[in-house]
DNA sequence: CCTACCGATCGGTAGG
DNA sequence: CCTACCGATCGGTAGG
């Protein structure tokens, strides 16, 4: 047998992780004590000190895991042989298949992140932008006219609302889940893209948005 | 001059609510002291304890008094005379509004909730369930067939999403506004209704909706 | 209004 | 010698 960790080490390393992001997820970090964690994880506080550093190195790898497992999510839709709409509605259902899995990671990424110290802050934040980025990418490609116009970035941004949101509002035991969602999602996103009308007015019209989108084309 | 509060009381404890909810805001609830609350307004923390009774009565007063605004702002909008197309677009236009000159109390609204009591926070909770009724019967009248899917409260707050995820991404300084955005709000959800499919399919046909907007016609 | 200070609890670590 | 823990308590700081 090697040296080095005993066996099961990476397993309760994994538990403490998940049940300490429980914790921060209901009560926030600053409001939950060592003491807690502890408590929840079924182990001694030394013993909790022995599988992580501290209690700010489990915020980092909570956040940093979590927006890893995003960013992999987008990795794989950009690999499969996928036409945009048929992409964009992979990475809808993808995310929030990941969403209803790890709920508790995801409310402390979104909550959280204000506690990270300025570098991994920043480590974790262009994590995200890269994630959103690459939606935006996707979501152009369902409807090209949009990239001049740079609105398919607050687009984006609305669009992670409505999943983003979700946590608050979707109990994890109840009728309606994240993956009956999905599609609804989805179809509300792209019956809309096609009501927002372009500057260009390439677009069917709908009122009261010319004005804003000009606003907002003038930038680029 | 009538006995009571000396003059400019109210005025210096409206301040330091929005103050602290400034701090609130940005740091989180638990994570700001009562000595930074005092720092930051400008006074002594003995006389910041002469206008709020503790710590947890600016985190009630801030959420009860931003929830009330947005009620307030439901009524005004169910008395004026708006077909529901015009209703629904007034509602948002004026929430978004109220949430750029409130940034910081709806941030605490929403994040810090958790650490009210029990008792103050159904209060507070039951009053933003007022406000999503109303906007999801705003919504409903706009497409009466969706009432009786049930459906129209999910879409309704997959439309909360997109307002309410605004803070974490529309700077306050930048180009792009709340009231810019307001209009691009509204045409995405209403085109993005009319692309929903509805279990009775009145609608224009929309893939991938079916099955579930089936599932969740099955609680009615 | 300020300095000073309390009871309680925090995150983190000693000895065994 | 190592690891994996426990009971007890450290120095600092929070709200008030």
């Amino acid at each position: 047998m090697p040296r080095g960790r005993a066996p099961g080490y990476d397993t309760q390393r994994e538990q403490i992780l998940a049940c300490a992001a429980e914790l921060f997820a209901r009560q926030g970090y600053t409001a939950t004590s060592m003491n807690q964690v502890a408590l929840a994880c079924g182990v001694s506080k030394p013993s909790l000190y022995h599988y992580v550093r501290d209690k700010y190195q489990l915020l980092v790898e909570i956040a940093e895991d979590h927006v890893n497992r995003l960013k992999a999510l987008v990795a794989r839709a950009q690999q499969l042989p996928l036409d945009p709409p048929a992409r964009m509605r992979e990475l809808i259902g993808s995310f929030l298949e990941v969403y209803a899995d790890a709920q508790a990671a995801h409310r402390v990424l979104t909550e959280d992140v204000k506690f990270l110290e300025p570098v991994d802050r920043e480590r974790v934040l262009d994590a995200q932008r890269e994630v959103v980025a690459a939606f935006a990418e996707a979501i152009a490609d369902t409807r090209p006219a949009l990239r001049a116009t740079e609105l398919h970035k607050p687009l984006t941004m609305l669009l992670f609302g409505m999943m983003n949101w979700m946590f608050t509002w979707l109990q994890p035991g109840g009728k309606l889940t994240h993956a009956a969602m999905a599609p609804i999602v989805a179809d509300l996103f792209f019956g809309g893209l096609n009501a927002v009308r372009l500057p260009a007015s390439q677009a069917p019209p709908a009122r009261g948005t010319a004005a804003a989108a000009k606003k907002i084309a003038r930038r680029a």
